[in-house]
RNA sequence: CGGGGCGUAGCGCAGCCUGGUAGCGCGUCUGCUUUGGGAGCAGAAAGUCGAAGGUUCGAAUCCUUUCGCCCCGACCA
């Protein structure tokens, strides 16, 4: 692509109130733009950033059995008040329909997946099936804050598993967390990202969370010492019992020696038990005729939340560091000066043979001066960029810097660092 | 939902206290000069001053109401 073609403006000033680094490196980069408190468009090089991270979720899920599809973000009053969220749950968005009929927008989906899913698996041989989906989600949160990090409107992949018997849907609950701990690696954050004991709720001794460590988060979580990166939420922190099973040789008072770190919770899943699958009288048929409620599970993971949490977290004084994985392009060719015929050919050759060779490369052809290329390719933080000017023109090379270390090298024209 | 701050050109801001019909930077457009870390000069276009009501000869400015944005708190399958 073209830098003079992309729908893109930079920009080198923003509002001084917003202090959430996620919002300010993408809005001033051209990612992303506020519609109101909490509401994002996503712009063509914010919009590849998701879509690269949705892809590398939906290629987790799959292989971990999961099958994609799409449910209705508009919901009927009646599936709400089947599980006492109508008015259980503050953040449910509510309008009115054709014929004054009461709705929902889609905060979850267990209301609609539930009563779905009764409708396929109605025999102990249609089990067990895990189904997930990525849309958008409305949720009228009191306060909309941080960017990416907390909006009434935003991408969410949910994942839903029937099982019949505890021991499958312990199983499958594990085989996630697998799932889970390789999206996150590949989205660059694999080294600061916890796994977090939370409370279960009903069904369950516990639920977890996956908790990026930052400075900039919203949650304290404290660090199990010895068991890699896993930690304890403060949920839990003050039940002993819950601790003992969790910390080796644990005594009381050991959880106030543990270290703590403030993070994003960037995952969390769940075990439903039956909570669902009663609500709506979801039965099957099993091996002996009789009829049993199966157990449930659920999966959530916020793409454009992680979007926003790489931004956060990888981010440097000069702008955005896009993990290779999920960089929008994986490099910036730099045209230093246009008006200069052997740079410009030699500029256009290198984009024509990086795109031959399958490469994405973000091409600047613009007039703009060579600091202000500078400038504002570090702030898009592309993952390479490669620079064509008048001299290296001339002696036939390109020099290619990596936006992640700074690192510098001189190559010819054709060869590539990567 | 409680508290605080702020709404003025596409973006970022000054002007408001002490009323007299609006200015700066960035960006945009034209021309010339520049060209390896957000270039210089000259010129130009662009604003119902968030909205409504009130006071006044006159309101961006004072008063009332209202909407929005940001922050703190509460909340957060």
């Amino acid at each position: 692509m073209r830098l003079s073609q992309l729908f893109l403006k930079t920009t080198r000033d923003i509002s001084k109130d917003e202090v959430s680094k996620n919002a300010q490196l993408l809005t001033k980069g051209g990612y992303v733009n506020q519609l109101m408190a909490g509401v994002y468009s996503y712009l063509p090089l914010g919009y590849r950033v998701l879509q690269k991270i949705e892809r590398i979720i939906c290629e987790e899920m799959d292989a971990m059995g999961g099958q994609e599809l799409l449910l209705p973000a508009l919901h009927p009053k009646e599936n709400w008040l089947a599980t006492g969220r109508w008015d259980g749950l503050d953040v449910l968005f509510k309008l009115k329909g054709a014929g004054d009929r009461d709705l929902a927008l889609g905060a979850t989906h267990e209301e609609v997946v539930t009563p779905l899913g009764m409708t396929v698996l109605q025999s102990y041989k249609d089990f067990p099936k895990a189904v997930y989906q990525i849309q958008t989600k409305f949720r009228n949160e009191a306060r909309a804050k941080s960017g990416l990090l907390r909006g009434r409107e935003f991408r969410m992949k949910d994942m839903y598993s029937f099982h019949t018997s505890q021991d499958d849907l312990d199983a499958f609950y594990e085989r996630s967390i697998e799932a889970y701990v390789n999206v996150y690696r590949r989205c660059g954050l694999g080294d600061v990202t916890y796994l977090t004991y939370a409370s279960g709720g009903t069904f369950s001794k516990y639920s977890h969370e996956f908790q990026t460590v930052t400075d900039s988060g919203e949650d304290l979580i404290y660090i199990v010492p010895g068991k890699g990166r896993v930690a304890i939420n403060k949920e839990i922190i003050d039940d002993p019992e819950a601790l003992a099973s969790i910390l080796p040789n644990y005594q009381p008072g050991d959880e106030k020696k543990l270290e703590t770190a403030k993070a994003i919770e960037v995952g969390n899943i769940f075990k439903l038990g039956t909570k669902y699958s009663g609500a709506f009288d979801f039965e099957y048929t099993d091996k002996d005729g009789s009829r049993k409620v199966p157990v449930m599970g659920c999966y959530g993971l916020g793409p454009s939340r992680l979007m926003g949490t790489v931004a956060e977290v990888l981010s440097d004084e000069h702008g955005l560091v896009w993990p290779e994985e999920i960089a929008p392009y994986k490099v910036g060719l730099m045209c230093l000066r246009p008006g200069d015929e052997a740079c410009k050919k030699a500029a256009d050759e290198a984009y024509a043979a990086l795109q031959k060779a399958g490469v994405e490369v973000l091409y600047d052809d613009s007039e703009a001066s060579a600091g202000e290329k500078f400038a504002q390719m570090d702030l898009l933080g592309l993952p390479w960029q490669a620079v064509v000017g008048p001299k290296s023109a001339a002696e036939g090379k390109i020099e290619w810097k990596k936006r992640a270390t700074g690192e510098k090298s001189v190559l010819l024209a054709g060869a590539w660092p990567f």
